[in-house]
RNA sequence: GGCGACAUGGCCGAGGGGUUAGGCAGAGGUCUGCAAAACCUCGUACGGCGGUUCGAAUCCGCCUGUCGCCUCCA
C-alpha cells in the first residue's frame, strides 16, 4: 500500500485518505472528562491517535490536532436528572469544581507525557466555550431542530433524518433502548439535552437566553470542533463506546446546524480489558495509569514503566480489544528491551565494510504497514524481522556501509512516528553521572584483578551486587561492557 | 431482549482461499572460569459442525464461547 487507508466507522470500509484541503489535516479526538485519574482505556485511545497524528505529520501533512477537556455537562447518568460528574467529585474531595478539573487535567497530561503521547495543538475546555455552545444551540432552535421547555433545551431527534447512521441504529431501536425515566418536558423520549436549567444549588451555571443553566454533554464537542477546525473536519476519533450516543448526537447537532457533512473519516479505537474483564469500579479492577507507573494497586505485583505500556498497546491494532495482564506486560517488556538493544546498536555503530542495507525497501515496508489503517503491530514485527541481520553485521564487526543513513531513517519511524525510542540513561546531573561511571569502572578493575587471581568468589560478588541495582556486566573478548538500566557502556581493560 | 465485534501454537498478537508474521516463554548449540549478552537451529497454530471450492484457518450458514454498545465511560 503506497497510499494511506483509514477504516471509516461510518462506511465500515477502509478508504483512501484524502483530506478536504490538500496538505492539511484537521483531527478532533474526544478528550477525557476530568473527574478522576486517567486509566488504561485512556492510554489505548490516546496512544493510538498519537500515532495517527505523528504518522500524518511524517507523511508531510500539516496537522491541527484538537482534543477537548470536558469539565462540565457530563452527568452521572442519562436520566436527565443525573448529577454533573465534576460537581459530584468536587463534593467528595471538598474542592471547587474548577479545582477538580485542573487537578485531573494535569494528572491526565502528566500520564500522557510519560506515555510519550504528544500534546494536542489545542486542548479547549468546555467551560471556556459556553458562548460558542449557546450560539450553536440558538442556531439549532432557529432551524427547527431544537426546542425550549421550562429553561431546558432539547434536540428534536425526529427533525434530523440521519440520526443513527453512525451506530447503525434506527430511531425505533433508540426508542426501545430508552430504559430510564425520561424528563417530562421532552417531545420524544430519545431527544437529548442541549442546555439544562440549573437549580439554585448548582455551582457551575451560566447565563443564557433560557435562564441560568449549563450545557449538555454532546454540544461542547460540536461547538469546539467547529470553532477550531471548521464545519467539516477530516478525522474524528474516539473510543468505540462513544459511538452511541455521543458521536451520533454530535453528527446530528453539527449537520443540523451547518447543513454540511460533519466528519469525513470516523475512527474508533476498541476497548481495553484487564485479565479478560472490563475494567470497572464496581468490579474492583479499575487501575489508573499513576497506579500502574507506581505499582500501587492490589492487583499489581510491581511497577510498570510507561514505555512498556505504550509498546504493549502498539503491538496490537487499535481496532482490536487489548487485554492487559502482568504476564503479557512482562513479555512486552522483554520484547521492548530487545528492540531497544537493536536500535542502540544501529544508532551507535560506525559505518563499516559490511554490505549495505536496503533502506528504501525497509522504509517502504514499514510505511505499507502504517498505510494499512495504522497497523503498528505489523510495523513492529517488521523492525524485528528486518533489523536482525543488521545487528548481526554490527556484532560481527562489519556494520553496513550505510548504517548512519539507516539510523536516521529508523529514528524517523521508530522515534518520530511510533515514539518507541529508548530514553537516555542516567537522567541525573552530568557530574553525578561521571562519578557513577568512575565508581563502576573502579569496581570492574577490582573484579578483573580478582579474576586474574582466579578469585571468582569476589568477581561474582561484584557482578551480582551490581546486578541488584540494575547495573549489569557482560564480559567479551574486546573488553567488559556494563549497562546502567539498559544503556550500555564499553570499558576496556588489559587483564 | 435488540444491535455489533471477535474466537489463531504455553502466553501475547498480525495476517488472510494454496508458499515464514513477529514478540515472549521453552529446548539444543556456538562462545565463556561460570554467567549474561549475542548469534544459529527447533514449533506447521488458526473454537465446533456443516457448506462452497481442485483446495479453507482464510468465503457462507448454524452452534458454542468471549467481549462491547443499547445508562456514564477512551
Amino acid at each position: 500500500m503506497d497510499q494511506l487507508y483509514i477504516y471509516n466507522t461510518l462506511t465500515k470500509e477502509k478508504e483512501i485518505f484524502e483530506p478536504l484541503k490538500p496538505g492539511f489535516v484537521s483531527i478532533y479526538v474526544c478528550g477525557p472528562t476530568v473527574y478522576g485519574d486517567p486509566h488504561l482505556g485512556h492510554a489505548k485511545s490516546y496512544v493510538a491517535f498519537d500515532v495517527v497524528v505523528r504518522y500524518l505529520r511524517y507523511l508531510g501533512y500539516k496537522v491541527r490536532y484538537v482534543q477537548n477537556i470536558t469539565d462540565v455537562g457530563h452527568l452521572t447518568d442519562d436520566a436527565d436528572e443525573g448529577e454533573d460528574k465534576l460537581e459530584k467529585q468536587s463534593r467528595i474531595e471538598r474542592l471547587e469544581p474548577m479545582e477538580v478539573a485542573d487537578k485531573y487535567m494535569w494528572s491526565y497530561f502528566d500520564a500522557m507525557d510519560r506515555l510519550n503521547v504528544k500534546r494536542p495543538d489545542i486542548a479547549p475546555r468546555a467551560t471556556g466555550h459556553i458562548p460558542e455552545q449557546i450560539e450553536m444551540i440558538e442556531a439549532l432552535i432557529e432551524r427547527g431542530h431544537a426546542y425550549e421547555t421550562e429553561g431546558n433545551v432539547y434536540f428534536d431527534i425526529r427533525s434530523f433524518e440521519g440520526y443513527g447512521k453512525l451506530s447503525g441504529r434506527s430511531l425505533e431501536e433508540a426508542e426501545a433502548g430508552v430504559r430510564v425515566e425520561t424528563a417530562g418536558d421532552k417531545r420524544n423520549p430519545e431527544d437529548f439535552a442541549l442546555w439544562k436549567k440549573a437549580d439554585p444549588s448548582h455551582i457551575m451555571k451560566w447565563r443564557s437566553p433560557w435562564g441560568m443553566g449549563y450545557p449538555g454533554w454532546h454540544i461542547e464537542c460540536s461547538a469546539m470542533s467547529t470553532r477550531y477546525l471548521g464545519q467539516t473536519i477530516d478525522i474524528h476519533g474516539g473510543g468505540l463506546e462513544n459511538q452511541f450516543p455521543h458521536h451520533e448526537s454530535e453528527i446530528a447537532q453539527c449537520e443540523a446546524a451547518h447543513e454540511k457533512p460533519f466528519v469525513r473519516y470516523w475512527m474508533h479505537n476498541n476497548m481495553v480489558t484487564l485479565n479478560g474483564q472490563k475494567m470497572g469500579k464496581s468490579l474492583g479492577n479499575a487501575i489508573s495509569l499513576p497506579q500502574f507507573f507506581e505499582g500501587d494497586h492490589q492487583l499489581l505485583s510491581r511497577k510498570w514503566p510507561a514505555d512498556v505500556i505504550r509498546f504493549f498497546l502498539l503491538q496490537s491494532h487499535y481496532r482490536s480489544t487489548t487485554d492487559f495482564s502482568e504476564e503479557a506486560l512482562a513479555a512486552a517488556e522483554s520484547g521492548l528491551k530487545n528492540l531497544h538493544e537493536i536500535f542502540r546498536a544501529i544508532d551507535e555503530a560506525e559505518p563499516g565494510s559490511g554490505s549495505p542495507f536496503d533502506i528504501p525497501a525497509f522504509v517502504d515496508e514499514v510505511k505499507a504497514c502504517l498505510n494499512d489503517d495504522f497497523n503498528t503491530a505489523r510495523a513492529i514485527g517488521t523492525f524485528f524481522e528486518q533489523l536482525r541481520s543488521v545487528r548481526k553485521q554490527i556484532n560481527d564487526g562489519n556494520p553496513p556501509s550505510n548504517v548512519d543513513e539507516l539510523a536516521g531513517e529508523l529514528k524517523m519511524l521508530a522515534d518520530e512516528v511510533l515514539g518507541l525510542w529508548p530514553d537516555e540513561a542516567g537522567s541525573g546531573g552530568e557530574e553525578d553521572r561521571r562519578r557513577l561511571h568512575q565508581a563502576i569502572e573502579l569496581l570492574l578493575e577490582i573484579r578483573q584483578k580478582a579474576r586474574s587471581h582466579r578469585d571468582f568468589e569476589t568477581a561474582d560478588r561484584i557482578r551480582d551486587r551490581l546486578a541488584e541495582v540494575d547495573i549489569t556486566i557482560e564480559d567479551a573478548p574486546q573488553g567488559t561492557t556494563y549497562k546502567i538500566g539498559g544503556k550500555s557502556f564499553t570499558f576496556t581493560l588489559t587483564p
